[in-house]
RNA sequence: GGCGGCAUAGCCAAGAGGCUAAGGCGACGGUCUGCAAAACCGUUAUCCCCGGUUCGAGUCCGGGUGCCGCCUCCA
């Protein structure tokens, strides 16, 4: 305990488990344990994970940007039904189905920017964690092996069961049975694995009641208690796994571990919803990460998913063309609305960075100390505000638009201010950028480099002829030296069919997409 | 059927009882420009309905309506 980290900056979150928004007090003060329910490795990655890799991974880019010390852990599930299946359907042991997209899924993340967890635990490393924890849970006679061999939890021993949820165990037991068939092997409907006993040819661990593996839950509590401690600060996850996977690892953690608090914080983050053109069966519900980045740059992406706060619902409105097209060329010429409008808005602050660094890169070095602009002056304090508070993003990104404003006046004039002031400006802009791009995850990049990735990008994507492009654009140019305003006129409009943009600045034409 | 969440401008979206309800997109008007584009400036909402608590409610409580999620090893 040090005299800095009571002086650290609080942090306000909304707790699943009181549905509020409350102060932030760990369990050491300085420092925060983060478990984040990882991917189960059997497909490539939707934009639902990169969503639910986001919340975590903002809520840590905060943390230690405000002097929190982070612990930062994020499993991987790689033993599971799913993955078993898809392996039977391939001809291919699970094992190398779960590592070929446990690839898949750090290519995807390293893309997107996510910061990479401290420890990544593995289920299949962590059996005699899970065989220990399953024997503790029976020791107490909180689960009980059935004759087959797989251990079960037993709820009814459980008096918190149902808390995070929002249930009781009555309310349960009178629609157990109505969804799904109730399993004989077990006392209570109510009761989940915890403990599964093989079946011929399934991946199989040696355990007390034979040959089985790890049931989903019990993962969780035991690489959690092993890498964070039986009581930690925050575990995240989607909303999905509120009911029934979070309580259940509630139940047996706290169950084994004799009444601990488990996370002290549960934070889950909202799911993202198919809206605009009703998508039919044949081209499916999902969009994986892999294919939107062939449409759009990873920062557009996250700008996208950060431009609403992470507990909400987010519309992914789909576009899909109207032409009697096959499922796989109507995929790739989707529109996504939200993410046209976020790739618009991410090349508009490197446009603006791309203009501040220009001009601070001529004349003399700027001096600091001094008078900025307001709009500017308050940008960083006002940034880190909105995330303290609920890591709301939407907000802090609101709080760029003014300064962003500020500094495109200033470059595009410096009438009416002082010089200094403008450059100390411009600077003190630039400056506390990288701090919102630290934060954010974007604008991090070089601005030059950024933009031409995206214009390349884009230009790849409806096939652009840029070599068709520059003829026009010198065959412009040859018409304006001539002042022939009706064949640069005309030049204009061929290029714009083509899609392409043209700029007439002092410094010359450039274009865009 | 049970549990939970959400309803703010044409669209998207902040708002943890109290300054004139952020911001983005779009639209409209203007500056700049050969004309444009970009950029900048300006305009563009009383918060689903009813009732209540309070000096004061978008924000709390009750009811209604409408969406959505979970109750199925789906982020």
């Amino acid at each position: 305990m040090t005299e800095t980290a009571h002086k650290l900056p609080e942090i306000h979150l909304t707790d699943t488990l009181t549905g509020e928004k409350v102060r932030l007090e760990t369990l050491e003060p300085g420092a925060v344990g983060i478990y984040c329910c990882g991917p189960t490795v059997y497909d490539m990655s939707h934009i639902g994970h990169a969503r639910a890799a986001l919340a975590p991974d903002v809520m840590v880019r905060v943390l230690r940007q405000l002097g929190y010390r982070v612990k930062y852990v994020r499993n991987v599930t790689d033993i599971d039904d799913k993955i078993i299946a898809r392996a039977a359907e391939q001809g291919l042991e699970a094992g190398v189905i779960a590592a070929r997209y446990t690839d898949e899924y750090h290519a995807d993340m390293q893309r997107l920017n996510m910061l990479p967890p401290d420890v990544e635990p593995r289920v299949s490393d962590h059996l005699p964690q899970i065989i220990d924890m399953v024997q503790e849970l029976v020791d107490q006679d909180l689960a009980y092996a059935a004759d087959d061999g797989s251990v079960y939890f037993r709820v009814t021993r459980f008096d918190g069961y149902g808390k995070l949820s929002g249930r009781s165990r009555e309310e349960m037991l009178e629609s157990a049975g109505i969804r799904i068939e109730v399993d004989d092997r077990k006392e209570s409907p109510l009761d989940f694995a915890l403990w599964k006993a093989a079946k011929p040819g399934e991946p199989a661990w040696d355990s007390p009641w034979g040959q089985g593996r790890p049931g989903w839950h019990i993962e969780c509590s035991a690489m959690s208690s092993t890498h964070l401690g039986d009581t930690f600060d925050i575990h995240t996850g989607g909303r999905d796994l509120i009911f029934p996977h979070h309580e259940n690892e509630i139940a047996q953690s706290e169950g084994a571990h004799g009444d601990h608090t488990f996370a002290r914080y549960w934070v889950h983050n909202g799911f993202i919803n198919f809206a605009g053109e009703k998508m039919s069966k044949s081209l499916g519900n999902f969009w994986t990460i892999r294919e939107i980045l062939k449409l759009y740059t990873p920062e557009a992406l996250r700008y996208f998913l950060m431009s609403v706060h992470y507990r909400s619902g987010l519309n992914f409105e789909v576009e899909l063309p109207e032409d009697d097209l096959s499922d796989e060329e109507a995929r790739r010429q989707a529109r996504f609305p939200g993410l046209e409008e976020a790739d618009e808005r991410v090349a508009y602050v490197y446009t603006t960075l791309q203009g501040a660094r220009e001009l601070l890169a001529t004349g003399k070095p700027v001096d600091r100390d001094g008078e900025v602009a307001e709009a500017v002056a308050g940008m960083r304090e006002s940034f880190l505000d909105a995330l303290r508070n609920d890591f709301n993003t939407p907000a802090a990104l609101g709080v760029l638009s003014k300064p962003l404003h500020e500094v495109n006046a200033l470059l595009a004039s410096g009438k009416g201010v002082p010089k200094d002031v403008r450059r100390r400006t411009i600077a003190r802009f630039v400056d506390d950028m990288e701090a919102v791009a630290d934060a954010l995850g974007c604008f991090g990049d070089d601005p030059a480099r950024y933009l031409a990735a995206r214009r390349d990008l884009k230009a790849d994507r409806i096939g652009l002829d840029t070599a068709r492009v520059n003829e026009l654009i010198d065959a412009r140019n040859a018409a304006r030296a001539n002042r022939d305003w009706a064949e640069a006129d005309r030049l204009r409009d061929e290029l714009a069919a083509m899609g392409v943009s043209v700029k007439d600045g002092p410094d010359g034409t450039v274009w865009d997409l």
